[in-house]
DNA sequence: CAGTATCCCTAGAGATACTG
DNA sequence: CAGTATCTCTAGGGATACTG
């Protein structure tokens, strides 16, 4: 097999093929590529939800790491964090426009990884 | 803004919503996902490049988790080592046809990071 | 229910030196 | 040039206990 060139370019800024230690979008691809980070985008990419209904969801996280990534992605302009002030207390997390734009383009990658995983792992063609 | 359902959807699998702890597509996107393998996988959507090449592109990596990131991108059949048995030594990498399909959904990530950067980063709408 | 607050602990990242 | 081999270190992550 010979070596390829992908269709999809890459911002115009990476044209030299140099990605630049600095630059910004290496943090915002930390957030959202993180761990924990993809698979809260994509529980919520199919609606809003609450914590314990995340935790369950996001198997085996911690609450720790919940809050945090919770945390970086509604600071991120990501998720959307709705506090009811009952008892006992009620709050739900959904995406915003921006984290629904993003979840567009996650979705199609975790299928990929699930539909590839066991050849991948495996070994086999 | 409502809470949305991302138009994209998950395999079947994943249906009642719960990521399992234990499902091999959470090993496969921890390694394509993994800080330096986007960048390298990326690098290399471009064409077969060099290691010395790849280290300059994949600005700050070490010799270390370069050769690690390019290890594990071999081994799940996602990068391919061309190795010349000359002297200086050789080397060149570049995407299985499996790494470039990947690519294919990773070039949009990146620009999307790219693009709204700023914007996550610095809180303006 | 939806989180904090702590403590602990090691895997993973970096730096450096060396080599075929 | 293209890597390995070590050593060091800390910050990320887990477990547990507690709280409004």
């Amino acid at each position: 097999m010979e070596a390829q060139t992908s269709p999809a370019r890459l911002p115009a800024d990476f044209a030299d093929g140099v990605f630049p230690a600095g630059c910004p979008s290496r943090t915002v691809l930390d957030h959202i590529t993180s761990k924990w980070g993809v698979l809260i985008l994509l529980a919520l990419s199919e609606g809003e939800q609450r914590w314990s209904e995340l935790r369950r969801r996001a198997e085996g996280i911690s609450e720790k790491m919940l809050a945090q990534t919770l945390k970086t992605l509604e600071r991120d302009g990501l998720v959307l964090r709705k506090s009811q002030p009952v008892i006992p207390p009620r709050v739900d997390y959904s995406l915003t426009e921006r984290g629904y734009e993003l979840s567009g383009l996650l979705v199609p990658l975790v299928s990929w990884a699930y539909n590839n995983a066991d050849e991948i792992l495996n070994g086999q063609r």
